[in-house]
RNA sequence: GGUCCGAUGGCCGAGCGGUUAGGCUCAGCUCUGCAAAAGCUGCUACAGCGGUUCGAAUCCGCUUCGGACCUCCA
């Protein structure tokens, strides 16, 4: 198993990931709360957690994945005292608030698949989980860190705070808390301000309600995620992750929730934080107004974009950066981004085609390249790095390619495993072009290739005859296409623009 | 106001005591019918001011600027 090293933003500290149970792998993220569209920061994250998930797959850990999605007790609003997202959107929509579930869920799967990021392992929902998590507040209770209030129930950070600590995970101390929380309008039933709801009662009005031993209610934010974690991955696992604005307060109320419950310390091992998308500086974020939807992106169809770009290079710049970095967003940058990763994609194509020779290269070391590769993600999943040693063998490959430079079958071989392996596999870079023409018949693909290859022969042998002419005009015609003619030494070939 | 991050070349973005990161752009060259692609070469930066050290973009202090969280947010 290769010496993986993560930065735990529990402990602060960077350290060897070491599985409770190896080789299986237990691994929770924060899922989208399906009231509306998601947008690319959103993606982001999910995508930076689809690396990790591919890594640890790839170096040999059975990973069970969980990923929520929240389809109730998130509140508008300040917490504890808003309107149910959901049934806000329901409202606004004349629908269900299972219809406005139902078709955001459609959405943020329907986008997780544009980007080609990995389907979790279970996907489980809140309202499928209310008898846990009606359960879960009893052992609460139970345990003394909750007390109940006209149908609300709530948990008791200053009773939770006496036997266990609390704010470790967001570096908060319990008195500035007590003393810093803004004040609520109107009077609370809760005791301190800090404390949060594990039951809301629901009023006449409110869509989404449920029998509980407190009376008609809804569960509170922050409880579906204790409630599923523990339940698919036990009381104790090994990662926790999420954006890094839940790390306060949803995550350390999560942790609090676990503990209080199941009397378990120290219930997560890692947790891992992916930092914010910015645009000019800023968190892109719904109430900023500076939010681009994929379909925006991919379009161009938006204010801030000069154009279109298509979800591999958007995949692609941001594996740019490193998850745990804030990483801004422009079009110079995924102008970048894109051709950076057309010239990786040629690359690995041109590979496909390369026949070695007898003897190896000498100055090429692939096993010493490749290892740098898995140094690469063994710290911390840097994918920057990652991808700046990929570009190392692409320049052999080229070389290669252009008949200047030889490697020999092997090393060869040794590429292609390499490239596979890191591209496809971890970073989940497939080919656009390929996806597209799939969607024909079986074996469509083969029929449109090798017409290319016919096309790009006829081209040599006119431009062997000196028609010029009839040569551009394939060339041009192809362009128009999107194929591109790469003449080399060793004779032409075409690829996807 | 409290807590915590960050400031890297024309742009993006790694590095976090001694390395040429890498990509993109730009300029020149090679190849080419032309072009593109590819290869080669050049462009050597770390907000400012002090300090520690043989040596600092990297450690410490101060200053300036930016951001995140403390409300819902991935």
């Amino acid at each position: 198993m290769q010496p993986l090293q993560i930065q735990n933003s529990l402990t602060r500290k960077k350290e060897i990931f070491k599985a409770l149970n190896s080789p299986h792998v237990g691994m929770y993220v924060c899922g989208p709360t399906v009231y509306s569209n998601v947008h690319l920061g959103n993606v982001r994250t999910f995508l930076s957690f689809d690396i990790i998930y591919r890594y640890l797959e790839f170096i040999g850990y059975q990973v069970r994945y969980v990923r929520n999605i929240t389809d109730v007790g998130h509140l508008v609003g300040d917490a504890d005292e808003g309107e149910d997202k959901i049934g806000k959107m329901a409202r606004l929509q004349k629908l269900e608030p299972m219809e406005i579930v139902q078709k955001y869920t459609n959405d943020f799967h329907d986008v997780m698949r544009v980007f080609n990021i990995l389907p979790p392992s279970i996907e489980p929902t809140a309202t499928g989980h209310i008898i846990e998590q009606i359960s879960a507040i009893e052992k609460i209770l139970d345990n003394g860190y909750g007390y109940e209030v006209n149908g609300n129930v709530y948990f008791s950070v200053r009773k939770f705070s006496e036997d266990y600590s609390y704010g470790e995970l967001s570096g908060r101390k319990i008195d500035e808390l007590m003393s810093n929380s803004r004040a609520l309008d109107g009077q609370s039933e809760k005791r301190d301000p800090i404390d949060f709801a594990l039951w809301k009662k629901a009023d006449e009005t409110h869509l989404m309600r449920w029998p509980s031993p407190w009376g008609v209610g809804f569960p509170g934010w922050h409880l579906e995620c204790s409630v599923m974690s523990t339940k698919y991955l036990g009381d104790r696992f090994d990662i926790h992750g999420g954006g890094m604005d839940l790390k306060f307060p949803h995550h350390e109320c999560e942790i609090a929730q676990n503990v209080a419950a199941n009397k378990t310390e120290n219930p997560i091992t890692y947790w891992i934080h992916g930092n914010m998308l910015t645009v000019n500086g800023r968190k892109m974020a719904k109430s900023e107004g500076n939010g681009f939807t994929p379909d925006e992106l991919i379009t161009g169809n938006h204010k801030l974009l000069e154009r279109g770009y298509t979800p591999m290079t958007v995949r692609f710049f941001m594996m740019m950066g490193h998850y745990a970095s804030t990483l801004d967003f422009s079009n110079d940058a995924l102008i970048a981004a894109e051709k950076g990763l057309s010239k990786l994609t040629n690359a690995i194509e041109a590979l496909e085609r390369l026949e070695g020779t007898p003897e190896t290269n000498p100055s090429v070391d692939v096993s010493a390249l490749s290892q740098r590769c898995y140094d690469a993600m063994n710290d911390d999943f840097n994918t920057p790095i990652l991808i700046a040693t990929l570009f190392e063998g692409v320049k052999w490959i080229n070389s290669a390619a252009d008949g200047r430079f030889n490697l020999g079958t092997e090393q060869i071989t040794d590429l292609k495993t390499l490239y596979s392996g890191f591209m496809k596999d971890v970073l989940g870079l497939e080919s656009e072009g390929s996806e597209s023409s799939n969607r024909g018949v079986e074996g469509s693909d083969d029929i449109a290739s090798n017409l290319l290859d016919l096309l790009v022969e006829l081209r040599s042998d006119a431009k062997e005859n000196k028609d010029y002419a009839g040569a551009d005009r394939i060339r041009n015609t192809l362009s128009d296409m999107g194929i591109s003619i790469q003449d080399g030494k060793e004779g032409s070939s075409w690829s996807h623009e």
